[in-house]
RNA sequence: GGGCCUGUAGCUCAGUUGGUUAGAGCGCACCCCUGAUAAGGGUGAGGUCGACUGUUCGACUCAGUCCAGGCCCA
């Protein structure tokens, strides 16, 4: 038993179970005490920057796996970056004003309008400061490292005089117009919304045939019944504001006959589908029509003493309906497109929720969906309706009220982006100054600019960035006195964009502003700005270079998807709008997090997985694993079955860094390290892999590839390390003499791997890398925590071994694979079971045999196996290999007995009087020991 | 319907300029060890590379069509 005292065995105080759930937050406060962030830039004083802008999310609810995912992906970005050498600020926002803070809040008071707006505004801002803080824990707990005393807020008073500052530059520069266009309108809300704040959900609409009587078209009328043209919509309501009829110019029209002897035009290709959809029984009739003839064709409204005019379209297609498309330009953005073309005024005639001002007592004072069911008795009552039915189909909705929306012309303010060539040089920049990341990010920027409508940027809202806007009281003019409008902002920054609410224009103007009337009262504007206008903003407020860790433009922005019609856009287009360049030299995109099945998550699906209950089950560093590990260019799978396979990974990493600390207890790397030309072959061939390694891995960190990073890390430390290196170390790490020169090599590389390793995996496994650290042996130049230190250089590993030699390395471990297959073969026959009990004679033709001659000495100790001879030729019931041309195998029991020490078999067991059941070598070995230990007790006396 | 993207073993990923029997890790099955032990090692079984049609002497790799899924928009 005493033997085995003698034994190196591992050993460490470094736990095998993480227990992550209750080590992270402990970790946490460990980090904020010692204010480790702020000590990371400390370290980097002086170089190059690194900008990331973060992204700002709205502050409500618990984050998702998402927002998850994004703060994940930019704390790998930074802390890689600041490991490679850069100073790497990350300043969190949160993009506060907007809808989604004012639906929530209205939903704590219960009912609408209840208070004033001062009052709801003071609300708002005390929602949005709450959820600030509870994102803030929720984003630390992820292990992200940032300015969290110090995030940008965009409801901060400075923050919103930078806004509002913004909207009188781009107002100054002639970008801004008044217009009345066709906005999505929510009835329920009151207000416009963006296109980004639209929503596709499924809804059921009626579907409708209705039939305009044709006054005129290049076609002789039937001789029995009348003459109609077919239109068919699922929004029977936009009928009162129906001004044309569109036909598609390169289509053909055909005439045909119901039987009562009606004659209908129907788009040729039409024709039979109409029928089958309508029941009615259509007959040919020989006339066909270019679409393009029925430009000057005129129509009687069905219902309203109206006539209508045929225009043509390119948007009409066939692949529903009949062809022919009833437009109303004050209700549909083609349609307004279309009225444009032909002089047709965007005609609306309902008021913000939705009722009708004026038209016929069937549906006047009805809201939009209310009066489809009366327009349709109304269209039956007056024979204008041939079929009616209904029609589930995807339909935008208010995105935070999950209304249906509509479309509705307005009065709007507009960014007129044919300004100054707004657009042109916006899709320029992303063209050629911005690189993508994946590359097809900048197509999908282009396109989505090419097409884009002006941008509507007003709100009839109360919780946001006012648009700073006066009109005189007697002439209704607008003031444009910019010194004075920008003297608002001298309010805003005292008293917070509150005041615009708080106080009557004659305080917020200087005194005696007059109009070029004469006028001097003056009535402010109602609209806010869209909260796509604060975020779009975000980059001149924070970016602004008021210290040394801001810098216009930022570096990198990184978000979901989705962003590439929001804050990518906004931003580009202030960007450009108002410094005239790109506000970010890169953008990098993540996909969208889906489920097991593919499925995005989402709470009516019931398959959300919330960040807080994967921390809580099995703790943020598996979290972050999960986003290391999985290619987020494309979406995220997210399941149980991830996660399960996702702890393995770790556990198997996690226990190979135990091992390697294990084996470290007793060094001292600036006492006990070897120099290179003292190692041991196998010790600089591992040191030149762990080398090319960390060269990959620099560079990948470079390229953001973090899956690979972490992939290259799993297979290296799992096959390299934990199935061949260590497995092969055990032996000289354990029986050897504690100081010997073999030892003493072998820790020095098992050192110089792990703590190369472990900065390795730090950008990723934040929590993990700091407890390795903690517990490893470390020189003194090294920092007190693993993030301040720098991703390890291959030099750091040591000199190269020559590539032939590392050729051989090579070589050999082909032939070891043979061996284990041979190894196995013996083990199944019950020949043996643990490698050591086996003696192994290879037979090798001329390839294979000076290469096992040379490292004849080696050859036990890389199979694992007690001995090994080299023979001529193979036995009959030899192990041959397939793989490897010429080699034989034979695997036989191991001579002499077993040692008690080191398990190995041996001759020489029992030739040692005072030690009968050793072998020679750990005879020596303890030889060794028994000196070291004379000298270590002389030194301590 | 349009724009962009994705589709290689059960899972997560590699697959170099098209070129021999498509790789890795995990998982799984079986075996070994018990001095990394709620650990470690080994062997093995898993794929018609989403489908189809082309181009080519040869295609996971190129082209086209389709299918499934995602983001955005209609």
């Amino acid at each position: 038993m005493e033997l085995k005292a003698t034994v190196n065995l591992p050993k460490t105080a470094f736990p095998m179970r993480a227990n992550l759930p209750e080590a992270e937050p402990r970790q946490l406060a460990q980090w904020e005490a010692d204010r480790v962030y702020e000590r990371i830039l400390a370290a980097r004083v002086g170089a190059p920057l690194f900008i990331l802008h973060d992204g700002p999310p709205y502050p409500t609810g618990e984050i998702h796996l998402g927002t998850a995912l994004n703060k994940i992906l930019k704390d790998m970005v930074v802390r890689s970056k600041s490991m490679a050498g850069f100073r790497a600020p990350y300043v969190p926002g949160w993009d506060c004003h907007g809808l989604p803070i004012e639906t929530q809040v209205e939903k704590e008071l219960g009912r609408k309008g209840a208070v004033e707006p001062a009052e709801f505004r003071r609300l708002c801002r005390a929602f949005a400061s709450r959820y600030v803080l509870a994102h803030i824990r929720d984003f630390q707990r992820l292990g992200v490292f940032g300015a969290w005393a110090s995030p940008y807020l965009t409801m901060d008073f400075d923050f919103e005089a930078r806004i509002a500052g913004a909207f009188l530059e781009f107002q100054q520069k002639g970008y801004v117009y008044r217009g009345k266009k066709p906005v999505y309108w929510c009835l329920h809300d009151r207000t416009a919304l963006a296109e980004a704040e639209v929503e596709y959900h499924d809804h059921t609409s009626p579907s409708i045939w209705v039939r305009y009587e044709v006054l005129r078209a290049p076609i002789d009328p039937p001789r029995r019944g009348r003459f109609y043209a077919l239109i068919w919509t699922t929004t029977p309501w936009t009928l009162p504001a129906s001004l044309a009829l569109a036909f598609h110019p390169d289509f053909r029209y055909a005439a045909v006959e119901d039987a009562e002897g009606n004659v209908y035009l129907v788009a040729e290709d039409l024709v039979e589908r109409v029928a089958l959809e309508t029941g009615l029984s259509l007959t040919p009739r020989p006339e066909r029509l270019d679409g393009r003839a029925l430009e000057a064709a005129r129509f009687r409204h069905p219902f309203l003493d109206r006539e209508i005019a045929g225009v043509l379209a390119s948007y009409v297609t066939l692949d529903q309906g009949t062809g022919i498309v009833h437009t109303a330009p004050g209700h549909g953005a083609e349609d307004f497109l279309t009225g444009q073309k032909y002089g047709l005024e965007p005609y609306a005639p309902i008021d913000d929720s939705g009722r009708f001002l004026e038209g016929l007592d069937d549906y006047r004072g009805k809201s939009v969906f209310e009066a489809n069911q009366p327009v349709l008795d109304l269209l039956r009552r007056r024979g204008a309706l041939v079929a009616a039915g209904k029609l589930t189909h995807s339909y935008p909705h208010c995105w935070r009220c999950h209304n249906p929306v509509i479309f509705r012309a307005t009065e709007q303010w507009f960014l007129d982006l044919e300004r100054h060539d707004l657009r042109r040089r916006a899709i320029d920049a992303a063209r050629g100054a911005v690189s993508w990341i994946p590359e097809w990010g900048r197509e999908r920027m282009v396109s989505m600019l090419e097409t884009r409508p002006d941008w509507c940027i007003s709100r009839q809202r109360i919780w946001g960035v006012p648009i700073v806007a006066f009109y005189c009281d007697a002439c209704g003019n607008r003031l444009e006195d910019f010194a004075a409008l920008r003297g608002v902002l001298d309010w805003f920054r005292r008293e917070g964009a509150d005041s615009w609410f708080a106080r009557p224009a004659s305080e917020l103007l200087p005194p005696g502003t007059r109009c070029s009337c004469g006028a001097a009262d003056w009535r402010k504007e109602k609209d806010i700005l869209d909260v796509w206008f604060d975020s779009g903003s975000t980059h001149l407020a924070v970016l602004d270079g008021r210290d040394a860790d801001r810098r216009w433009p930022a570096d990198l922005y990184l978000e979901g998807p989705d962003q590439f019609r929001g804050w990518f856009q906004s931003s580009l287009l202030v960007g450009i709008g108002l410094r005239d360049a790109p506000p970010y030299r890169g953008v990098l995109t993540h996909g969208w997090t889906l489920d097991a099945d593919g499925r995005p998550m989402s709470k009516s699906l019931g398959n959300v997985m919330l960040p807080g209950d994967v921390c809580r089950k099995w703790g943020a560093d598996l979290l972050r694993l999960w986003v290391a590990s999985q290619d987020y260019r494309s979406d995220l799978r997210m399941s149980d079955r991830v996660m399960e396979q996702l702890a393995e990974a770790y556990r198997k990493l996690r226990n190979t860094f135990r091992w390697a600390l294990g084996n470290l207890g007793d060094f001292d790397p600036s006492r006990d390290a070897v120099n290179d030309e003292n190692l041991w072959e196998l010790d600089r061939w591992m040191l030149g892999r762990a080398a090319a390694l960390a060269e990959r891995a620099r560079r990948w960190y470079e390229e953001f590839e973090f899956p690979r990073v972490f992939h290259a890390l799993q297979d290296f430390a799992v096959v390299d390390l934990s199935a061949f290196y260590f497995d092969i170390l055990k032996d000289r790490l354990y029986t050897f003499a504690p100081s010997s020169p073999g030892r003493r090599s072998a820790q020095t590389a098992v050192w110089r791997i792990a703590h190369a390793l472990v900065r390795l995996v730090a950008p990723l496994l934040v929590f993990t890398a700091e407890e390795v650290w903690k517990y490893m042996p470390r020189r003194p130049a090294d920092p007190e925590s693993v993030h301040m230190a720098l991703l390890p250089e291959p030099a750091e590993l040591g000199l190269p071994l020559d590539p032939a030699r590392g050729a051989n390395w090579e070589r050999l471990v082909a032939v070891r694979n043979e061996v284990l297959r041979a190894l196995e073969r013996a083990r199944n026959e019950k020949l043996i079971a643990g490698s050591l009990e086996a003696k192994l004679l290879l037979a090798a033709s001329d390839g294979w045999r000076g290469l096992l001659e040379s490292y004849r000495g080696w050859l036990p100790a890389v199979f694992l196996v007690s001995q090994v001879e080299l023979g001529p030729s193979p036995a009959d019931d030899a192990y041959r290999s397939t793989a490897l041309d010429g080699l034989a195998i034979q695997v036989q029991r191991a001579a002499g007995a077993k040692c008690e020490r080191c398990w190995n078999f041996s001759p020489a067991v029992g030739t040692f009087p005072a030690y009968p059941t050793i072998c020679d070598r750990c005879y020596a070995a303890l030889q060794e020991i028994e000196g070291e230990a004379g000298q270590s007790g002389r030194g301590r006396s």
